[in-house]
RNA sequence: CGGGGCGUGGCUCAGCCUGGUAGAGCACUCGGUUCGGGACCGAGGGGUCGGAGGUUCGAAGCCUCUCGCCCCGACCA
């Protein structure tokens, strides 16, 4: 069914992945119309084609969070200088780059306000006021929010001043507990990712140096990106004790003592989109999995005679099959434009698969399907089509994570000699997993000397034996593997 | 925060060196013919050249200051 249509090369102005990465993401960001530069400086305008994908995103993670028992509320973005200041390590990792209300109107405030780089602190000063007993716990709450880290470069969906995310913070009775959720919702995020962007994630312990400012353990999934670096797609902290004892998370617990809690909290942001972006996107513009994209299918009916009579009709139609069976459609029925025009503009911009159909098609009772991952074409009758086109969106979500997988397989290698580590980062670099002897000084000096930084360690590392295995940069004995990688 | 680059119709840019009162392509509007891989013809609209000051008979251009943005490095979701 399929034919070999050659796709000529049209003119675009997506300057190639290989002339320059970093010039072919902000082009796909823009000319899709996902994002555009403000006004503000470091501030986004996220578009109603970007924000599309965001909502999506959070609906599969909000149906996640609520099938894992939390519930979602909101809470102040304005937290004052005391209340934020009282936990060092975290006040150490965040104060740099905070943003601070010194003003109401033209009252100069009596004490100066943050505006929430996270809200650890808001929320842990409120699950004081709320916690008691041991009954009170565990609290489970998610917010979606937007917040703000005075950063000194930004790029579009990854590093922005001011961005969107949720932050989930719980609160528990037990240590064992706070670890099992800090774990729990990282692998949910992996799930997410793979499932729903079609994203394969490396999940692991961030190391100390790379932690959240005032937890105990950071764990992270961590995504390769088409230009051979990870990024750093979300993080799950367990807090400890740390926070429940800066902001008095008090319980009295079953043997009727009195307990610390244990604190938790989670979060991705709209970065995930910058994610999406590089791991699926090609020359042609941007690739979206068929589950997170905000048109799946688009159709573009071809204009000849008296076509809004014959052809538009049956495009509705089909239109409305599709959405009777959850397909999100766009009709693009505009005749300001050609159908060629069409073609490449929902190829740049994304969309999954394309439905054409013309007056030859309602002749042979067919239309003509085009794939955006591999550009193939085929006829497929209009019989059945409807629960065909829902199997072939499943189809191409699976191979989009199977293309994505395979590419990272083929970027990720293991060395225990330093000049070949230092040789892989050269380029396009990928993942490296390498014996790791545990000192922030060796980490360091990798990451001055080759830019790579260990993006986490790996869980399967509890099993593997250690013995007799070096570090990659000083062969004192190793403690652990770890996933390194130049990263965004 | 260090280094580099750039601000001229909506966008990308030319013009600046060598001052003489603003252009191109795309986009947009109207009319018509088209439409199965970025159509064509015709007619139009739109810019106090980032801002302030200076030099000059005259400044987009030269000088000074200033603001903003982008890129590359050190820090971060």
């Amino acid at each position: 069914m399929a034919n070999e249509n050659e796709i000529p090369d049209f003119p675009t102005s997506i300057t190639p992945q290989s002339q320059d990465f970093g010039r072919w993401y902000i082009d796909v960001v823009r000319r899709a119309e996902l994002a555009d530069y403000s006004p503000v400086k470091g501030c986004m305008v996220i578009r109603p084609y970007g924000y599309a994908i965001w909502e999506l995103m959070q609906q599969g993670l909000d149906k996640r969070f609520k099938a894992t028992g939390h519930v979602n509320a909101y809470f102040p973005m304005f937290i004052p200088e005391s209340l934020f200041m009282k936990e060092a390590e975290h006040v150490e990792g965040f104060a740099p780059e905070v943003a601070w209300v010194t003003h109401g109107g033209k009252e100069q405030l009596e004490e100066r306000l943050v505006v929430r780089p996270t809200s650890e602190t808001i929320i842990g000063t409120m699950y004081a006021k709320w916690v008691q007993s041991w009954r009170d716990l565990p609290i489970l709450i998610n917010q979606w929010a937007n917040v703000v880290r005075w950063e000194k470069v930004t790029r579009l969906f990854l590093r922005t001043t001011e961005f969107l995310w949720q932050e989930g913070h719980t609160a528990h009775e037990t240590a064992e507990e706070a670890e099992e959720e800090t774990r729990k919702m990282l692998g949910v995020y992996k799930e997410f990712a793979q499932t729903e962007l079609a994203m394969p994630v490396m999940d692991g312990l961030k190391t100390e140096s790379e932690k959240f400012a005032g937890a105990d353990r950071t764990y992270s999934i961590e995504a390769l990106m088409r230009d051979g670096r990870a990024l750093q797609a979300g993080t799950s902290h367990n807090l400890g004790q740390n926070f429940a004892k800066g902001y008095d998370i008090k319980f009295q617990a079953r043997d009727k003592s009195v307990q610390y809690a244990w604190t938790t909290s989670w979060g991705v942001s709209t970065r995930l989109i910058g994610g999406l972006i590089m791991t699926h996107g090609d020359d042609g513009g941007l690739i979206l999995p068929p589950r997170i994209a905000p048109y799946q299918v688009v159709i573009v009916p071809i204009p000849r005679g008296n076509w809004k009579e014959t052809v538009l009709p049956k495009a509705q139609e089909i239109r409305d099959a599709l959405t009777a069976l959850g397909v999100r459609v766009m009709l693009d029925d505009r005749d300001s434009q050609t159908p060629g025009w069409k073609f490449n503009e929902w190829e740049m911009r994304g969309v999954p698969l394309r439905m054409e159909i013309g007056p030859k098609d309602l002749e042979k009772q067919t239309v003509v399907l085009a794939r955006r991952d591999t550009r193939e074409k085929s006829f497929v009758p209009m019989d059945g089509l409807a629960p065909h086109v829902v199997q072939l969106l499943d189809t191409i979500q699976q191979a989009l994570f199977e293309r994505a997988i395979a590419f990272r397989t083929e970027h990720t290698s293991s060395t225990g000699s330093y000049d070949e580590f230092k040789a892989t980062m050269e380029g396009r670099p990928g993942f490296v997993i390498s014996p790791w002897c545990g000192s922030a000084t060796c980490e360091a000096e990798i990451k001055t000397e080759t830019q790579a930084t260990i993006r986490n360690i790996p869980f399967e590392t509890d099993a593997v034996p250690m013995a007799g295995q070096t570090c990659l940069k000083c062969h004192a004995p190793a403690t652990t593997l770890a996933w390194f990688a130049k990263s965004y």
